[in-house]
RNA sequence: GCCCGGGUGGCGAAACUGGUAGACGCGCCAGACUCAAAAUCUGGUUCUGGAGACAGAGUGUCGGUUCGACUCCGACCCCGGGCACCA
């Protein structure tokens, strides 16, 4: 190798050997223990973009790690195929969704290879392939027989311009997340999951997942919404229970406030509003403006409070009191049970919807301490001390809580209640490009499953598009079918599943890319679950939870024997250029494959891990690749320099000169280090610091013998592999260069020699008040005395301390000496 | 409004357990090599003063704890993310 250093040349000679040996195909050993590293796979969109290389470099640099340390690690890649873009760019460009997905696919492969990636693309899969997809069409019938799966008629939230549903988290700021346009609700038929049977375990579990993030953990705290409250039924008053007698349900979760209920509000769609509404105009008028209101989907957050008064009462569940029943728009309908009991002296929307109607308000609750407390300026929403409510008076909002409850279970008026924000999984979509739901619809039998030995349904590859619309809906070969049950005439399902459905268990099937029978096979059990992944922050709430849910649903149905899916979780911050998210849109400067042809994949690889810790967004510059090119060049340049110079003895600690010991207490330092950095902290920005330090101090040192040289080949080749999860290529082949046969992702990661860590002589710092005045240099086991009376005969501590007392000495063994003087 | 992050040179950042703030890199400046340029190498580079040794100031702001604070505590400002008529 004494050629200068051209990293293509390099990067595809390396590929090369690392297909020939097949390094990266894994499989079952018990001989090591396994390391299951996962990178959440890409939409096939057409070409990498900076993040993608950001999040699949970083888990290739944990890939390499494990390697190093041992493991037996598999790193799979796959493509999560289906969904929206196919179809618009087979809209604008009349290219087959499944074509443009192809080619994208190849194309990105093609980059990924040439990035250095070590996956094993023996496993590797698209979720549009049938072989996938049949098994989550199998996989939903047997959820639908355990009666996990329902179909239910209810509001969506309508894209108007991509005319199809979308998910309340595909919804932003009331517009869709892809058109951008805002969303209309409507009402409509929907398959749903039932996520919210699994709510508990989804929140409880996540105090056990200890490799997780705590911010991601938070969020998806939020998100499940637990709240321990009381439901509570209010008695429709005598004179209205005529018009039909069920008590008005309500949950709450401050009964200690319920003495100071003054009115109740129910949703514009309860059916207490309806009945209202037949009766009155103005209540009529207003349940119309609300679903107005909501169609036209503006800013709801800022919406005026606004309701009308029914002719309803209900009766107090304690003192029978009558209560009046409003229809308010700040009610909503999908939570709970839709209707509100107000308590305007302890909440403050409340009490604003109550000074606006002139409702009275009621204290109920006093401060137990010294807090402010004017229900005329605001009402009082903290706990403390009931007041005004009759036997419960003097009692302490908590145990209130359990009296008052008490109490209305033994009126059978009450009942202890956790609820969730959570809401089941709508999985429906009117789009063509996405998995077909195996369901088909009889006018005699109802809803009837494809039975197992018809699956899968298969997507219809050749389709022609007119308009937005799915071709499945007038395609009559795909959705004319006769019912299984009858035979009759029936339809099939043209609605597809929601792309979270794939991306959901993707992770397990990788483990056994080929089972059959059925879904996944004890492979399954040997990989999962996944030890290490790593993704975007956008996917830290709804890709995670659903796949936590998968992987529950998978272990009850006896496929998976683990709690949860993913032990450790390294969420990325995002990659930014000019303040935005990088996107396709982002031009040249985000393009790697200009940057892989001009500076090759190991600079790109190493700017991108140097540029900021994992988690932290930043924006990307092409500056710093430059710079890590010429890092590897003297790199190369340096070993050639080294191996020029002829062969190196056997390391011998002994005979090594001051330099040469400096030189190998910095080898050693950084291997413990950058294990540090690589296996804990994740930093691998502090990781290529330390390596660039080492090399300098290779370059600096000036090997006094023979043995000095060994000391630099030792510090060469440790540089070099501690290098080589971020840099394979370079490192490779000088790898080879200083001796090594084997390959360097066979190498093990090499124990610290605690003996070249140990200093004879330490560097003290002199401080007097706590500001540096000098330096000592004195022997590492040198005793406390000894270090004070040598600092205070420091020449420029001597200036400070002259003329004035020392109060105190303060002595940090290793480190420092303060001198405290006055 | 609530819940998380974060604020350090011209720039990206480091400082992990309270112990030399600015490692490492980018950029810039100077020098070497060159007819010249590029590349490469060497040195310098927080700010202010000083030829220099050195001194003073300095990690968003104000205050506190401590021999000693980027790090801990209290109040506040700003930036980013998540959630939000959730009863």
């Amino acid at each position: 190798m004494n050629a200068p250093y051209d990293p293509r040349t390099v990067e595809q000679s390396v590929q090369q050997t690392w297909d020939a040996a097949r390094c990266f195909e894994a499989g079952e050993s018990a001989a090591a223990e396994k390391f299951y590293c996962l990178a959440m796979f890409p939409y096939p969109s057409g070409q990498l973009h900076m993040g993608h290389v950001r999040c699949y470099t970083l888990g290739d640099v944990i890939n390499r790690y494990h390697r190093l340390k041992g493991y037996n690690v598999m790193q799979p890649m796959g493509w999560d195929a289906f969904g929206l873009p196919a179809e618009n760019a087979a809209i604008k460009n009349g290219i087959p969704p499944a074509r443009w997905t192809r080619d994208n696919i190849a194309y990105m492969r093609g980059q990924m290879r040439e990035l250095g990636f070590g996956i094993d693309w023996s496993r590797e899969f698209a979720t549009c392939d049938p072989e996938y997809y049949h098994w989550e069409q199998w996989f939903f019938i047997k959820l639908y027989e355990k009666g996990l799966v329902y179909r239910k008629s209810s509001m969506v939230n309508w894209d108007p311009v991509d005319q199809t549903v979308l998910a309340n988290e595909q919804v932003v700021d009331g517009c869709g997340w892809r058109s951008g346009v805002p969303v209309e609700r409507r009402e409509m038929p929907q398959w749903f999951l039932k996520i919210t049977d699994y709510a508990e375990e989804l929140l409880d579990e996540l105090d056990r997942l200890d490799g997780w993030p705590e911010s991601v953990k938070n969020m998806q705290r939020n998100w499940i919404g637990r709240s321990e409250g009381v439901e509570i039924d209010f008695p429709v008053s005598a004179a209205d229970a005529a018009a039909g007698g069920d008590p008005l349900r309500v949950y709450t979760t401050r009964p200690d406030t319920l003495l100071g209920v003054t009115y109740m509000a129910v949703a514009a769609e309860h059916p207490l509003a309806r009945q209202a509404a037949e009766r009155s105009p103005e209540v009529a008028a207003f349940v119309d403006k609300c679903r107005n209101m909501q169609t036209a989907e503006a800013e709801i957050a800022t919406l005026e409070k606004e309701g009308v008064p029914t002719s309803l009462t209900v009766e107090h569940p304690l003192t029978g009191e009558p209560i009046p029943v409003w229809v308010a728009n700040f009610v909503l309908m999908e939570y709970g049970s839709g209707a509100v009991m107000a308590v305007p002296g302890h909440d403050q929307r409340d009490w604003e919807f109550a000074r606006k109607y002139g409702i009275p308000i009621k204290q109920v609750i006093e401060p137990a301490g010294d807090e402010p407390c004017d229900l005329d300026a605001a009402a009082f929403t903290d706990y403390g001390k009931l007041v005004n409510s009759g036997e419960f008076d003097g009692m302490a909002s908590a145990r209130a809580f359990a009296a008052i409850a008490e109490a209305l279970e033994a009126k059978g008026l009450g009942r202890r209640r956790t609820n969730f924000r959570l809401r089941d999984w709508g999985v429906s979509r009117q789009r063509y490009w996405g998995c077909p739901i195996p369901m088909i619809h009889c006018d005699a039998c109802g809803i009837v499953p494809v039975p197992e030995q018809d699956l899968p349904v298969l997507l219809p590859t050749e389709v022609t598009f007119e308009g937005v619309r799915s071709p499945l809906t007038t395609m009559e070969s795909f959705y004319r079918v006769n019912c299984p049950q009858c035979g009759a005439a029936a339809r099939r399902e043209t609605d597809t599943f929601d792309t979270f459905m794939e991306s959901s268990w993707y992770y397990a099937r990788f483990a056994c890319p080929d089972a059959n029978q059925p879904m996944l096979d004890e492979r399954a059990n040997y990989w999962t679950p996944v030890d290490h992944y790593v993704g975007g922050i956008e996917h830290a709430i709804l890709h995670l939870l659903y796949a936590r849910f998968f992987h529950k649903l998978m272990r009850d149905a006896g496929m998976i024997n683990s709690d949860e899916p993913f032990t450790r979780l390294l969420m990325l911050g995002m990659v930014l250029k000019d303040g935005r998210k990088m996107s396709k849109s982002s031009g040249d400067a985000g393009n790697p494959q200009v940057l892989l042809e001009k500076y090759g994949a190991d600079a790109v690889r190493t700017a991108m891990m140097f540029a900021a810790p994992p988690d932290q967004s930043f924006e990307w510059s092409e500056a710093g690749v430059e710079g890590q090119a010429r890092f590897c060049r003297r790199l190369w340049n340096l070993v050639q320099d080294h191996l020029a110079a002829g062969d190196v003895p056997a390391l011998n600690p002994a005979e090594l000169s001051d330099a040469g010991r400096d030189l190998r207490r910095k080898s050693h330092e950084t291997l413990q280090r950058a294990d540090d950095d690589y296996g804990r902290r994740l930093t691998f920005n502090t990781v290529v610091s330390a390596v660039h330090e080492l090399t300098n101090a290779v370059s600096r040192t000036e090997p006094a013998h023979e043995h000095d040289r060994a000391a630099v080949r030792e510090a060469l080749k440790i540089a070099v592999l501690v290098f080589s999860p971020i840099a394979p290529h370079v490192t490779q082949e000088l790898w080879s260069a200083l001796g090594e046969r084997a390959l360097l992702v066979e190498a093990q990661w090499p124990a610290v020699d605690e003996s070249a860590l140990v200093q004879d002589t330490v560097e003290l710092v002199v401080q007097v008040n706590g500001k540096v005045r000098g330096h000592v240099s004195l022997p590492a086991d040198v005793d406390e005395d000894t270090a004070r009376s040598a600092a205070l005969e420091n020449e420029n501590v001597e200036r400070f301390v002259a003329g004035k007392t020392v109060r105190k000495v303060i002595a940090v063994p290793g480190k420092l000496i303060n001198i405290v003087v006055s």
